[in-house]
DNA sequence: TTCCAGTTCT
DNA sequence: AGAACGGGAA
């Protein structure tokens, strides 16, 4: 037998709201950062009747440390949808799951593999890096991944495998220095055996990591950080400017806060919004 | 600096 | 297609 799969709280469930939580969270977010407060989520979002609860702000105030402040937005709309219009049940149809916000191609199908155990691949970041690779040995557009990817699935088997493979991205075909000495199949490995000649395959590939400008200093930064300010309260935009002591883009990232349905601007104070 | 179990808007 | 969107960790 080779390496089990690596432990991971949203592994030991197939409640379909606990894994969409899981996988909302899990966008762009490394995965041991989600489950370090795995507990504590659970707690907090572990039904769509908690999250409608606790409100917009609510959500967004608990958000803290995540990063990406949308996706509490998105996921207390996910919930407010889910219970009013499929009656609290996470739907299994892709159709009705892409409707969902904050739920796109990759959670999606997260959620049919992980919690309804059905043979559809999973296609992420680790997925698209392992089929450029070591499948095909060359870069690969978004749709023609997605296939090869789901090629692969075996029959009645897509829940162990797609989580095998993210592993395998995660830990060994990984996108710095991927471990090829240990790495299982290098052997079959169509970059290896091409003698890893001209560029890593995974660097053109669609689904890869793309490059974002410098955070420090940024208009993200910024947004970041008034965010950050009023999950202790509302305050007043003169103390939200000081309290944040980010001057550059205060007015540009507080702008775009409001336009996002994030914060709400009343006569004398900024606050979450509702 | 790069990258992270992506989604949405333009 | 490209850009915007957090913040932490290697």
């Amino acid at each position: 037998m080779g390496p089990r799969l690596r432990s991971f709280p949203w592994r030991q469930t197939r409640d379909p709201w606990v894994i969409l939580v899981a996988e909302v969270l899990l966008q762009q977010t490394q995965a041991q950062r989600v489950a370090d407060r795995f507990d504590e989520i659970l707690e907090l979002f572990g039904t769509p009747e908690a999250v409608v609860a606790l409100g917009q702000a609510g959500v967004v105030e608990r958000w803290s440390g995540f990063g990406y402040n949308s996706r509490a937005v998105r996921l207390f709309r996910c919930a407010q949808t889910v219970v009013a219009v499929h009656g609290g049940v996470v739907p299994h149809r892709r159709d009705d799951l892409l409707a969902l916000p904050g739920i796109g191609p990759y959670t999606a199908a997260a959620i049919r593999a992980f919690a309804f155990e059905e043979d559809v691949a999973v296609y992420d970041t680790n997925v698209a890096r392992v089929i450029a690779r070591a499948a095909l040995g060359a870069p690969v557009a978004a749709g023609a991944g997605w296939a090869t990817a789901q090629q692969m699935v075996p029959n009645e088997r897509g829940w162990h495998y797609n989580q095998a493979v993210l592993d395998f991205g995660a830990t060994i075909c990984t996108a710095r220095r991927p471990a090829c000495e240990r790495c299982p199949i290098s052997r079959r490995c169509a970059y290896a055996r091409a003698g890893f000649s001209g560029d890593d395959p995974a660097r053109t590939t669609a689904g890869t990591a793309r490059r974002q400008g410098t955070f420090r200093g940024s208009r993200r930064e910024a947004r970041g950080a008034i965010v950050e300010v009023l999950r202790q309260g509302p305050r007043t935009r003169q103390e939200l400017q000081e309290a944040t002591g980010m001057h550059a883009h205060f007015d540009a990232a507080l702008d775009g806060l409001i336009a996002d349905g994030l914060v709400t601007s009343s006569t004398e104070r900024l606050a979450l919004s509702n």
